[in-house]
DNA sequence: TCAAAAGTGTTGTGATTACACCCATGG
DNA sequence: CCATGGGTGTAATCACAACACTTTTGA
């Protein structure tokens, strides 16, 4: 049995849904791009998976050439098949989703973009391929996870106060949550640790500084929405 | 850009964790293979996707042809795609898994296989490629699927018992469960229906058989256990 | 002293757990 | 009448939701 040879196969592709967050918004990277076939329409980052490489280098390899990050926090999410989605021809294309800190990463457009641009989730352009579903299933996954895993803290910095961590949730999962009722549950949660220094220089009173206890076994911790 | 003449792709594969239940166990089912490079192991069932078809397709081709099933509840869970993972060569594999009511079909072995067989989960043999830890996935999204989705009434006869519908619960997630418990909550969520027939015939009280709700809309159910 | 954001506890309610006895049938 | 599994209710506990005032700072 020799299929590698006398069987053609799909191309496959990974395509990446970004997530940063600043200004009190969660946003996502979208690609202008250059070539056919959505000429000047917004698609989400991504690329074909070569022989010899993996589905996160090929990520990597995005996230790096492309749009000038590394390191970041990536899960693979789905593999969308439908022999239509791409109008070239037969593409699989695994879909990831990604979180990074914008503060942290400038962003460049690559060779195979004009232009690439941080658009709020609540004001997504229209997208090509079939990127508008994928980036539901990476909306819909993070929403999930965040309520039984700290992912929020791969979009901070690294300390951040107590108000920021909880306008994350509120703003990741659009909806409000009661301020005392979410700090108590991070803070019995243990997945923060109080630095003890304050952010100071504002106007107010000073908030403490928390970080993210990265010695802390999973399954802690379970969110409950009001 | 023409990638699909111009590179070579990775194989694509469709792998299967089919699940059944049966004599108050949950099995998986496995086959012997004839071909190398894993000949007299025992795999999961796969087949390489086809140009034109989808995974979906690609599984039922799969269920149909080696197994003689069709039509049964199957849900995509992870891309595997270790460069390594196949020793013939690049192949990415989406793994999939099912779920059958063994009585309904008579499990035939395929061209492919030597022999076909059952094994409960909790005896499985040596796996080829990295099928155990596909098996490990498709066990870990069936548990934590089954107390937020009604996804056991797949494996049971379209009527039951409740004690029935209560061992599996316990069958597939490891644990024991109050009955009386059980029994509120999930008739408290209205995934069920009393039939208002009764199993006669056995030498005690004849249990109540109820059948799945098919028109309850989802969200209706959370099942903590103890 | 004022504005603006940070910090803090309590109480009522609803959900979950733990638990034991009676019922219906066939042999 | 007995063995077997089926069916039922309640009380204690726990977790969550709702809620308002005081503190600290800079201007």
């Amino acid at each position: 049995m020799k299929p590698f040879s006398s069987y053609q196969n799909p191309a496959l592709a990974a395509d990446l849904v970004v997530f940063g967050y600043y200004d009190n918004t969660l946003s996502v990277l979208l690609l202008n791009s250059k070539a056919e076939p959505f000429k000047d329409c917004w698609t989400l980052p991504g690329a074909f998976v070569q022989m010899e490489e993996t589905l996160q280098q090929a990520c990597s390899r995005i996230l790096t050439t492309k749009l000038g990050m590394d390191k970041v926090y990536l899960e693979q999410l789905y593999t969308f098949d439908d022999p239509q989605r791409d109008p070239r021809g037969r593409v699989v294309a695994v879909a990831h989703y990604a979180l990074i800190n914008p503060k942290k990463f400038e962003v460049v457009a690559g060779q195979m973009a004009n232009d690439v641009r941080w658009f709020p989730v609540k004001k997504l352009p229209a997208l090509g391929f079939d990127h508008k579903e994928m980036f539901g299933v990476a909306l819909q996954r993070l929403r999930s996870k965040i309520l039984y895993f700290p992912v929020g803290f791969e979009l901070l910095d690294e300390q951040f106060t107590m108000t920021e961590l909880h306008e994350l949730y509120e703003c990741i999962l659009g909806i409000g949550i009661d301020r005392r009722n979410f700090r108590r549950k991070i803070l019995d949660s243990e997945y923060i640790i109080n630095t003890g220094v304050k952010r100071e220089g504002l106007q107010n009173r000073p908030a403490e500084l928390y970080k993210f206890n990265k010695k802390l076994k999973r399954n802690n911790f379970q969110l409950n929405i009001s």
